[in-house]
RNA sequence: CGGGGCGUAGCGCAGCUUGGUUAGCGCGCGUGCUUUGGGAGCACGAGGUCGCCGGUUCGAAUCCGGCCGCCCCGACCA
């Protein structure tokens, strides 16, 4: 259609479908989650200044409120690797062609993907450098110059950094072409070695999203069908959304010999035989930021887990006269730096262009755990009030218990904040009885759907096809069967978890 | 790539069908006064190459042609 065209036609149905009389917005409130539970999103995702597009499409750019978060996620998982043994190093983010070739699956995986660049001071270049899509290409040929003998092993390493991968479809820290995140990549003389560390990472993942961001998970493996482009086994943990859709969180790869093999990566055995190293690779990255918003978030806004809150505890003062204005900002400023004392991340909000109405609004919407309302009538009386995001309870403590008892408030929001998210989660986990209830469950209520499943690849693309929900998870603490495949009918092997995902 | 939506002030939009003085409105922003226990009010003010290029016309945000970009829904993925 010529564009002339297709700008009129647009205005005729404009003209039918918009108020003429200005684009005034009714309220200033969010899309309901129960109503457009992606609206919902993209709105707090906008309005709490975590982030926004960047210029170019399918980029990011993560505001300083959005980035604290990211930071407090950075510092709960670094601190863990460490405490396993883990060194950080850093890698290039170029990467000449032929390495990426080098292993079959992993190239093929993310042949489509990768971002090439072919121009470079003003010339074409002799070879194309790729712009990692993850990093074993780098890392695993560094890897062979370094490896020896069964001495230098293991190699325990991680690394933070931003990787790049073409996505047809964009969405706010769900998935965006580039996108921070930490790899870490490691190389064992023995088959169990690895997989070990394959499982111990898995649970440092687990850790960090059930205690730390306060997001119940399931780990398990992958089926083969989902499985990470040149691994044996991928290990994934597995949420569920307040839309009862499934996201992917952490997800850790035993490798194999795979990349050893690719890459030359042998080692002198202490009998003075050559063999390969076995790896492991396992990520987190931003998207769990959004996995944060989405399994906490209720129809005010953000509701942050204490742990990652950039601010834990915000204080509001309430004044009306000069005199009161000082009053209340002095007992407030003193309150804040006595919380500070105690590690708690407080924060004073003095702006006086705002009333406080508009502040709780606005802090609820970036989903402070704690308020402090303070006015005349409490420095009379010594006292403050407290709000608890989580369930708006409200309730008058003195200023001490308010110092002394507020890192067990946080405590306590934060449980709250898992069970609330467990709770949902069972609510809409269902055990498959029949293929055909599945199958319109799933497409009415979403959630997770537990079955006997036989294994095959063949029964798993059918329930794909059938419902638009994936294999999720085959749960690490493997259940009986308990009855035969839901698609075909033979012996069952194991219960798999199905869901519709991000 | 297919389907849909959109591009006018920082944000959200009206104006375009039927071309015509200085392009409007709400929010936000600045200044001042009054306010402040659930999203304040009034007054004054600042802020625009109407996505880009070309054409028609005395005159284009508006009509014609071309181009670009972004968002949403699906196929790919953490």
């Amino acid at each position: 259609m010529a564009a002339g065209a297709a700008r009129r036609a647009r205005r005729t149905r404009r003209q039918v479908d918009r108020d003429p009389g200005g684009g005034r917005i009714v309220a200033d409130r969010l899309p309901k989650q129960s109503e457009d539970f992606p609206g919902w999103y993209v709105e707090v995702v906008k309005r709490a200044e975590l982030a926004e597009h960047g210029p170019a499409r399918g980029s990011m750019i993560i505001r300083p409120y959005g980035f604290a978060i990211w930071e407090n996620i950075q510092r709960a998982l670094d601190d863990r690797f460490k405490a396993t043994g883990h060194e950080n190093f850093y890698f290039p983010l170029l990467i000449p062609m032929h390495l990426l070739a080098a292993e079959a699956q992993h190239v093929e995986g993310f042949k489509l993907q990768a971002a090439v660049v072919t121009q470079g001071g003003g010339e074409t270049l002799d070879e194309p450098l790729v712009i990692r899509p993850t990093s074993e290409a780098v890392i695993w040929p560094t890897y062979a110059r370094w490896i020896q003998s069964y001495r230098d092993l293991p190699l325990l390493y991680n690394q933070w950094c931003n990787v790049l991968r073409w996505e047809m479809r964009t969405r706010l820290f769900l998935r965006t072409s580039e996108f921070l995140w930490q790899e870490g990549h490691t190389a064992h003389a023995t088959r169990e070695e690895a997989w070990d560390e394959a499982l111990r990472m898995l649970e440092v993942y687990r850790e960090v999203a059930e205690d730390v961001l306060g997001i119940p998970v399931i780990p398990g493996r992958k089926s083969e069908s989902e499985r990470f482009p040149g691994a044996d086994e991928t290990l994934p943990i597995e949420a569920m959304m307040r839309d009862a859709k499934a996201l992917q969180c952490g997800t850790s790869h035993f490798l194999g010999q795979n990349f050893a093999k690719a890459y030359d990566v042998k080692f002198l055995n202490p009998e003075g035989r050559q063999e390969y190293a076995w790896g492991t690779s396992w990520g987190f990255t931003t998207r769990m930021i959004g996995g944060t918003i989405m399994a906490h978030g209720d129809d005010k806004g953000l509701r942050l887990p204490p742990a990652i809150a950039p601010i834990q505890v915000v204080i509001v003062p309430i004044y009306r006269s000069d005199e009161e204005r000082s009053a209340v900002l002095d007992v407030a400023g003193k309150l804040r730096d006595d919380l500070a004392g105690n590690g708690v991340r407080a924060k004073l909000d003095d702006r006086d262009q705002h009333r406080p109405g508009y502040k709780f609004g606005e802090w609820e919407l970036k989903g402070v755990p704690v308020r402090v309302e303070l006015g005349p009538r409490d420095v009379e009386a010594g006292q403050v009030v407290l709000v608890d995001r989580v369930t708006g309870d409200k309730r008058s403590v003195s200023l001490a218990e308010a110092t002394s008892g507020m890192a067990g408030t946080l405590d306590e929001v934060q449980l709250a904040l898992f069970e609330d998210a467990r709770a949902y989660r069972d609510e809409n986990t269902h055990q498959i009885d029949d293929f055909d209830s599945f199958a319109a469950g799933v497409e009415e209520k979403g959630g997770f759907w537990v079955g006997p499943w036989c294994g095959s690849p063949e029964c798993e693309e059918k329930v794909s096809a059938a419902t638009k929900a994936s294999l999720r998870v085959l749960p690490l603490e493997r259940e009986d069967p308990r009855g035969p495949c839901i698609v075909c009918g033979k012996p069952g092997t194991e219960r798999a978890i199905w869901a519709r995902a991000y």
